[in-house]
DNA sequence: CATCCGGCTACACAGCCGTATAGTACGCTA
DNA sequence: TAGCGTACTATACGGCTGTGTAGCCGGATG
């Protein structure tokens, strides 16, 4: 997402149509809304992406591109070296992540490659941070599902708190409980009584 | 969802439905395709719930009394008493709660009171496990939306390690790469560092 | 000036969606 | 046995969807 109103139609179509996607999902949000949204004839939806799922896939291409661009940008200036997760909560970064969220959603299929680079990314964090698991890559992988699910939850969350958690005030404030999270965690001695209680559920769980 | 294949036909049709749901979203899932997975005509759903949209609440309702149900059963049995953590990685309550979220998602506002609820019994576990932080309240909702998000991208999750994460033991990977996310938390240091930059991210955007 | 090509629109089409209606089969009660 | 309500099916209808096609317009090119 660039800038305000006079780009290419067809900038202004893809801007419009990760907005619509991210909002309403995928199936739901049709083409002659986003067309609508962007201005245009439905159409010219069809003459620059060929199809919707072809819009589909540039949107895809274009959020992952831009949020390496965005991560990238705060690696270089930051004082604070860290792709994947400050890159990730990075405000101009949120509707890209939900509108990737939901395309993941509508197909799995077609953004597993996506999930997977992000996992890889933070196995790469969590060496880098010298932080070491049992399973590092269940770790790596649980953390970008639950990130994933924070930014989701957006409207959720707004409700939960009382402010807007897209804009700034209301963005600290979840961000920060984020932060708690993960630096409050269980005390030692829950986690074993955690973890006994797990191999109790899974092995009483019937057999499909 | 209950038992094998001889229930009642209203029951059938809504399990079916809280499978479809669950695994397309509401939007793209079909009353005919349900009708169908559950062995009827789809006049037959619209006569024992009205319209999609009373079919959704019948499932809406229905997941969360179960939820309620599985919890307390874990809560009275179970040697760990922590209603809001176990009940929610049980096994039978997987599907429940992906199902949840999709509908959380498709209509957020009919589905704000559920997680309000949720974060409010979060914050009961935090109070009562003598967890106590700043704000108190963004990090049960973080909590809660993030555990949801885990729950949503079970296909993803599963790709990324290998094996099946809704059965037994890619499940048992998964719950324990949950509980390490919680226990091997970021170091002080750094988090004082994450806070800075939050700030600083915050008070750079760009108002709108 | 003539040509052409890409951005762009208007309109038509088949298919599927949720919904509505009419009718059938069956078990209960009087 | 007659009557009736309920579970259930078959079929139809209007609306909206993604897609396809024909054509307009303006600027670059020769």
């Amino acid at each position: 997402m660039s800038s305000p109103e006079d780009l290419t139609a067809r900038a202004r179509i893809r801007d419009a149509a990760i907005t619509l996607f991210a909002e309403r999902g995928i199936g739901p949000a049709t083409i002659r809304d986003i067309a609508q949204a962007a201005g245009v004839s439905s159409g010219l939806v069809r003459h620059h992406f060929g199809s919707k799922e072809g819009l589909r896939r540039a949107c895809d291409d274009y959020a992952m591109a831009e949020l390496t661009r965005i991560r990238t940008r705060i690696f270089n200036e930051g004082e604070f070296r860290d792709q994947s997760f400050l890159g990730a909560i990075h405000p101009s970064a949120m509707q890209l992540q939900r509108y990737l969220i939901r395309s993941t959603l509508d197909s799995p299929e077609a953004t597993s490659a996506m999930f997977a680079r992000m996992v890889e990314v933070g196995e790469e964090w969590l060496d880098g941070q010298g932080i070491r698991v049992e399973d590092q890559r269940a770790y790596a992988a649980v953390l970008v599902a639950m990130q994933m699910g924070m930014f989701l939850m957006t409207d959720q969350l707004s409700a939960a708190l009382g402010t807007d958690v897209t804009k700034p005030p209301g963005q600290l404030r979840m961000l920060r409980g984020a932060v708690e999270a993960f630096t409050h965690p269980l005390r030692a001695d829950q986690e074993a009584a955690v973890r006994a209680v797990l191999d109790k559920l899974i092995a009483e769980t019937p057999e499909e």
